[in-house]
DNA sequence: CGACGTGTAAC
DNA sequence: CCTTTTACACGTCG
């Protein structure tokens, strides 16, 4: 099953301020450089019905919201963090194993507490929501089915406090009038390209030759894609361990003075250098991250030997920094990233018990 | 094959 | 008008 926890954000916002519930809410990521430059994070259902939605920046949805009493408000991100890991944990009572994909979502693999059985599955999502419900007074919508890829799908048909299933001989009838954009997986520039070829809905996805999507595609990408028209999708339900962390931010004004933009940097630092001793993480490979004032994304990376010393980041994200204005004299940067990637949680720091 | 860089997607 | 963080595929190069 998958389990998405409804406008997370706004909803615990709404809890901690009884003043503003029934209010619309739009959760945001403020970037600091002017009053409203940023984006919405969540919005709850009430600003959602005006029009405010995930990703858009502040400065419009605050046009949207012009003479209307709509609530906006900072992430707090420690805050939501703490919750998450207090639902997490009643899933994982819940399930043989537990995948988080993110703050807010998870897949559950709930064979063996099932016994395969449907109605006992059913029970089991039934009883996530009333935990969730009672202990954290928040609302989850959750999709049932054989896979992972359709219970996502399910999840997100019918929401907040939606409850989804689709056993194997609905799935084709429930995909098949999808428009291509709404599959789980299909972004922007596929379905574009989709639309190209004249494949506008799932079904149109599954009956289309195969080779003709390979060409398009490549090999790999065409067969992903047919299946999810199809709601195949073998991928287990597992926890994934960290590949990579990182930490960006906006500079003050667009710029191309490298002390100014290095001085961000040993910010940014600083914050990765706690996660990365609260995790013992020793690294390879250092990135940096950066994007223009035409929003462009570029990035230069450096691999070494192993460590987890994070002014080996400071000291090689500049000698990239300076690498990139070496080759883009002529670029102003908005923002700019540092990564570690290469990454190992060696458990094994020695302990008392070692010696 | 590992390293590096870009593109796509999702939250 | 324009946030943040992560994953993964793929092309290229040595």
């Amino acid at each position: 099953m998958h389990v998405d926890i409804d406008s997370f954000y706004a909803s615990l916002e709404e809890k901690r301020n009884i003043e503003i519930k029934d209010k619309p809410i739009v959760v945001c990521v403020y970037s600091g450089r002017t009053e409203d430059s940023g984006a919405v994070s969540t919005s709850n259902y009430k600003a959602r019905e005006l029009g405010i939605k995930a990703g858009m920046p502040i400065v419009i949805a605050k046009r949207i919201a012009k003479g209307k009493d709509v609530i906006f408000l900072p992430v707090d991100m420690e805050y939501y963090r703490e919750v998450s890991d207090r639902i997490m944990e009643i899933m994982e009572d819940e399930a043989d194993i537990i995948e988080q994909v993110s703050i807010d979502e998870a897949y559950l693999d709930v064979t063996e507490k099932s016994g395969r059985d449907w109605n006992k599955a059913i029970e089991i999502a039934n009883s996530i929501k009333e935990k969730i419900n009672s202990q954290e007074d928040l609302s989850v919508s959750i999709g049932v089915s054989s896979n992972k890829f359709v219970a996502k799908m399910a999840s997100d048909f019918q929401k907040p406090n939606g409850l989804t299933i689709i056993k194997e001989e609905d799935i084709i009838p429930f995909l098949e009038n999808f428009k291509v954009s709404k599959l789980h997986g299909v972004g922007q520039k596929t379905t574009k390209s989709l639309n190209e070829l004249g494949i506008e809905t799932a079904r149109d996805l599954s009956s289309y030759d195969i080779k003709e999507l390979e060409r398009e595609f490549g090999k790999n990408k065409a067969k992903l894609l047919q299946e999810k028209s199809l709601g195949i999708d073998l991928s287990p339900v597992e926890p994934k361990e960290k590949k990579q962390l990182s930490r960006i931010g906006t500079l003050k004004e667009d710029t191309k003075e490298i002390n100014s933009i290095f001085e961000k940097i040993v910010e940014l630092s600083k914050d990765m250098e706690q996660r990365l001793l609260k995790n013992n993480v020793s690294f390879r490979t250092i990135s940096l991250i950066t994007i223009d004032n035409e929003l462009k994304t570029q990035t230069k990376s450096e691999t070494i030997s192993r460590t987890k010393d994070v002014q080996k980041v400071v000291s090689i994200s500049k000698k990239l920094l300076e690498k990139f204005f070496e080759e883009n004299s002529d670029k102003k940067l908005r923002r700019v990233g540092i990564r570690v990637s290469n990454l190992d949680f060696s458990k094994s720091q020695k302990t008392l018990d070692d010696f």
